[in-house]
DNA sequence: CATGAATGAGTGTTCATTCAT
DNA sequence: CATGAATGAACACTCATTCAT
C-alpha cells in the first residue's frame, strides 16, 4: 500500500507537476479515503521526502545497471553524469521535487541516505579516475560536487531557456564532462 | 508605491520565502488593504514576474558597477560570474524565485528584458574574451549557457549541501571558471 | 446531507432570491464549514444545476399526481400547464434560477434530464390532443414549444407587471390556452 | 458624457453580457475614473435603469419608424409584435438586462416611461384593430399584456431550447399574433 | 469637473489535517 | 485497517462605493 501510494503520487507528479500534488488528488487516485495517506506518512511533507528518495533510488539503480560493466574509470564517470542528466531531463519534475525537498531539509543525512548514496558512487568513480594521482579527499569532493552541479546548472538551464534543442544540450554537457575529466589529472 | 509594494514583497520573500509571499501577508506588511494591490499590478503573477525583473536590474547594476573598470577580458568575465554567484548565494530566496518565475513564463523576451540584458552582457564578455580566435556564435552561445549553467549549478547545490564551507564554495566557483575560460582558446 | 444542503440552498432562494445564494451564506444556514460543500457538490454551479433540476422534479410530480386521473387529453393539457403556471408564479425565485440555469448550459439533455421529461410530458398530452388528425411531429413540437412559451410569457409578465390581479392572470392564461388548444385541430 | 457612458455600458453588455458590466471595466473602457460615474449616475442600479430604458427607447423608435406608414390595424399590429421579438433575439444581452431591471422596480411608473409609452403603444394598435367590436378596456388590457407574453415567451424559449432554427420559430410567432388578432373579433 | 487613492465586504475555491467510529 | 465527516485557515480575486483634493 505504501508503494501503491507512492506509485500514484508519483504519475500525478509525472504528468501534472508536483505542484499539482495534493492529498485529496492523491486519495482520489488510489481509490482510498484521505485519511488512509495518514496510517503510511506521518505528514504531506514525509511523503514528499520518500517520493525524492525513491527517485534517487530510481537514478541510482539507472546508474548500477548501465555502468557496472563499464571498467575505464573515465568512461564510468562520463556515463554516470550522462545519466543523471538524462534523468534531470526526462524526469523533469520528479527532479524538480528531489530538489526542492531537499532544500527544504535540514539535515540530508537521515531522510536522504539514497542522495548520499548517489553522491558516493560520483565519488568513487572520481577517486579511480584520478587513482594514480594521489589527490586529497577535499579534491575529490570538491570535483564530485562540480560534476553535481555541472549536470544541475545545465538541467536547469534547460527548464528556463527552451530554445536550447537537443543536441546543442548533449553537446555542452559531453564538454563539460571532458573538461571535469581533464582537470582531474 | 508601485516601489513601495515591490520592496515589501522583496522583504517577504528575503525573510520566509517566496513560498510565504501571499497577497493577504503582503498587504498586511504595508498597511494597506488587499485590494490597492490590484491597482499596481494585474495579478499575482504580474508582481512575481516584476520581483524577478527587480531581481535582474539588481544583478545587471551590480555587474555594471564592479566591472565597468575590469578591461582585460578574462578577468571581467571571471568578475561578472563570480558577482552571479554571489548574488544567487546572498538573495537566496529572491534568486529561487527568479529562477521558478523563468520557468512558469513561456516566451521570455517580453516580460523578461532584464534577464536577456544580463545574458547578453555575458555573451559579450565570452565574445571579448576570445576575440582573436574568431569562434562561431553557436561556439560562443554555448560557453554563454554554459557559464550560466556553472553558477547555477554551484548555486543549486549551495542550497542543498549546507555541509559546504564558503571557502571550498568560491574555491570551486574559481576553478570551474579558469577551466571555462581556458576551454575559449 | 445532499438533500439538507439542497433544502438549505431552497430556502435562500426562496425567501431572498437566488443572486444572494452565496456558498458562505449557506454553509452558515446548514451550520456547516463553507468546505462541507465542495464535498457533495463539485461546484457551485453544480449545486444550481441539482437546485434547478429539483425544481423540475417538483413541478414533474406536481403534475403527476394531479393529471393522472383526467383522462380527457385537452382538460389534462390545460390542467399540465395550468400548474405550470402556478409553479412558476408561486416558486418565483426558484423559476427564475431554472430558467437562467437553463440559459447557461451548452446542452440541456446531460444536465437536465428532468427538463426534457417534463417538455416530453407535454408533447405527449399534444399528440394526445390531437390524435386524430394525424399532425406531423414538427407541428407537435411546435406546439409543444409554444404551450411552454405561453406559460413562460405569461409568467415573466407576472414578474414586471405587478398590476395584474391575480383574476385577471389566470383568466389570461385560460383564454391563451384554450385558444392553443383551438388551434390543434 | 452621460450619453457616452451610456453608450460605452450598452458595448459591453452587448459582447460580454449584462453580468459583465462592472463600474470598474466601464470606468476603463470610457477611459476616465470611476468615480465620474458618480457624477452622472446616483448608483450603478441608476444606470443600470438608463441602460433599460434606453433599450425601451430604441424599441419604440424601431416601432415607430417601420410602422408608421402601415394602416390596416391588423397588420400594424403584427409588425409591431415582431419587430419587439426580432428586437429581444438581436439585442439577447440588452432584453435581459431590461427584464431583469424591471423585476427589480417596484413601480415602474417613475422609471420606465419608456416601457409604458411602448405598452401603450401596442395597447393602441390592438384598440383600433377591433375598432368595431367596442371592447370593454379590460378585454383590451389583457390582450395587449397577452400580445406581450407571446413575444416574451417565445424570446425566452430562445435563449434556453437553442436547438429551434430562426424558421420554427419566426413561424410560430406568426401563428401565434395570427391566433392572437383572430382572438381579438 | 474630475481624479487618485483607497477600502470593506464579499466571491468561489483549495488545502492539509483531525477524530470519532 | 480504514473511513466519513468535518474543519479552519488560507488563497487570489472582484465589486460598488467613498472622499479628500
Amino acid at each position: 500500500m505504501h508503494k501503491d501510494i507512492l506509485h500514484a503520487a508519483l504519475r500525478i507528479v509525472r504528468e501534472e507537476g508536483h505542484r499539482s500534488l495534493s492529498l485529496r488528488r492523491l486519495a482520489n487516485d488510489i481509490e482510498f479515503s484521505a485519511t488512509v495517506l495518514y496510517l503510511y506518512f506521518k505528514n504531506k511533507e514525509a511523503l514528499l521526502v520518500d517520493l525524492a528518495r525513491f527517485g534517487y533510488q530510481q537514478l541510482n539503480t539507472n546508474i548500477d545497471r548501465n555502468c557496472h560493466s563499464i571498467f575505464d574509470p573515465k568512461n564510468r564517470l562520463k556515463a554516470m553524469l550522462t545519466i543523471y542528466w538524462r534523468f534531470a531531463t526526462r524526469e523533469k519534475e520528479l527532479y524538480l521535487l528531489m530538489q526542492e525537498t531537499g532544500m527544504h531539509l535540514n539535515s540530508l543525512a537521515p531522510l536522504f541516505p539514497e542522495m548520499l548514496i548517489f553522491i558516493n558512487s560520483i565519488n568513487q568513480a572520481i577517486t579511480k579516475a584520478c587513482e594514480k594521482e594521489k589527490r586529497t579527499s577535499v579534491f575529490l569532493k570538491h570535483k564530485c560536487y562540480m560534476a553535481i552541479a555541472i549536470v544541475q546548472g545545465l538541467a536547469s538551464l534547460n527548464l528556463i531557456h527552451k530554445d536550447l534543442d537537443a543536441r546543442s544540450q548533449s553537446q555542452m554537457l559531453d564538454d563539460a564532462i571532458d573538461s571535469l575529466i581533464d582537470s582531474l589529472k
